[in-house]
DNA sequence: TGAATAGTGTCTTTCAGACAATATGCC
DNA sequence: GGCATATTGTCTGAAAGACACTATTCA
């Protein structure tokens, strides 16, 4: 195939940003790395690296955080390109943004391992970030707070097993607020998504909850 | 600022691929574009180019619309990034593409300049295209298909001014299936979205119908 | 036995879907 | 007057939402 008349020309990078979030202590949080250069030097900005040419741009993601923690399970989606053209002071930088998704239970082998220069925040409660990444954060919670009313992204947030109250918390929580308990319950297990496991979990002094599982895993994008 | 730390390496190219949708013939089209040179030459393929330095992405968006046509007042929306490795043999090239639509009645505008590379095929009966661009549409056409029936973007189909009739018939195209008229109605006067003109249009040797327009203006990004 | 969460059912309202006859303008 | 599309309402079933009490375990 003849290749030979494409002429090489300045054009812009591209970066991959990554999104993780987790629910801990009843709220949405995100995990944020404090820059430690210019520009934007001691603001919060999410995970993320330049794509190079060996690598695709979804591997790009799984790199960034593969270096940050060894997450397992986790949701992975992409979540818009921002391409304006002073994102960046140092390069014309062309930015893929993903979210990613993880349950509580990941968090915590996430802080054994030593991830000195990342931060848990609420996304009720945000430093100083720097580029334009406060506005890719509010462009990804709407998004997550539109897409859990019509798909199972919940499973992101979950362990493997969990309890309805547990799943009903979730939904609060990025909805922002109270559901019904009995409507909850009453949808969810109606929609056929979820399996009973037989098997019961005590979470404090009173009655014991009935763990539960999601049916389908093909949700787990990236493993 | 200090940005003197920035070491230039080589890195992906950007492009931009627009899939220009109509309605004509009460077929779903999409616009090719023949391809004069290899790689896949003689192909179809999306309008498209390289994103510039000196334009954001939606720029050189817009950038190729307006080469193609003057096409005015059109839904423009951003489809997904395409970023494995080997989609273009000339040069790494991630791709960042868009979707828009436009109305029956500027497709007539459109011909009269004189595009000639640029063909309209139905979704239903596609050449032989370039690249990965098959798998684009199919994701451009579901992504359609989704989000007509909780969104608005239908108006980026209709003209201005358009009867009851019209828009029922581009649900139908796109959803590939006849709707029940009165059922159709009474949900879409419930919206609240439509006004009335006051304005009756003649389309055959039959009754007269009522045209209404969108209320809502915020829906057309691209003027 | 008291505290705390788990678990359950009915009624009402709303929305989706099936279904057919009359109205109007043009030729 | 005949034709072709425009316009209109009711009934039924399904799903969403409001609402409160009993069950179970642990300290």
């Amino acid at each position: 195939m003849d290749t030979n008349n494409f002429k090489p020309f300045d054009h812009p990078y591209v970066t991959v940003d990554v999104l993780i979030f987790t629910i801990m202590d009843g709220e949405l949080k995100i995990l944020l790395a404090k820059r430690d250069e210019n520009p934007f030097k001691d603001t919060m900005v999410f995970p993320g690296g330049f794509v190079q040419l060996t690598e695709s741009v979804e591997d790009a993601v799984k790199r960034i955080i593969k270096s940050k923690a060894g997450v397992k399970n986790l949701y992975l989606e992409q979540l818009y390109s921002f391409g304006d053209i002073n994102r960046d002071p140092r390069a014309r930088v062309i930015s893929v943004a993903y979210f990613a998704l993880i349950p509580d239970s990941a968090v915590k082998d996430w802080s054994q391992k030593g991830n000195k220069e990342t931060f848990w925040y609420s996304v009720k409660k945000l430093p100083e970030m720097g580029f334009d990444h406060k506005k890719i954060l509010q462009y990804a919670v709407d998004r997550i707070k539109n897409k859990i009313g019509y798909s199972t992204l919940a499973v992101g947030l979950l362990p493997p097993k969990f309890t309805l109250s547990q799943l009903q918390k979730v939904y609060e929580t990025i909805l922002g607020k109270k559901l019904d308990k009995r409507n909850f319950r009453k949808k969810m297990l109606s929609l056929g998504l979820l399996e009973s496991l037989n098997e019961k979990i005590s979470l404090g002094q009173h009655r014991p909850a009935m763990l539960y599982k999601f049916k389908n895993k093909e949700l787990v994008i990236f493993d």
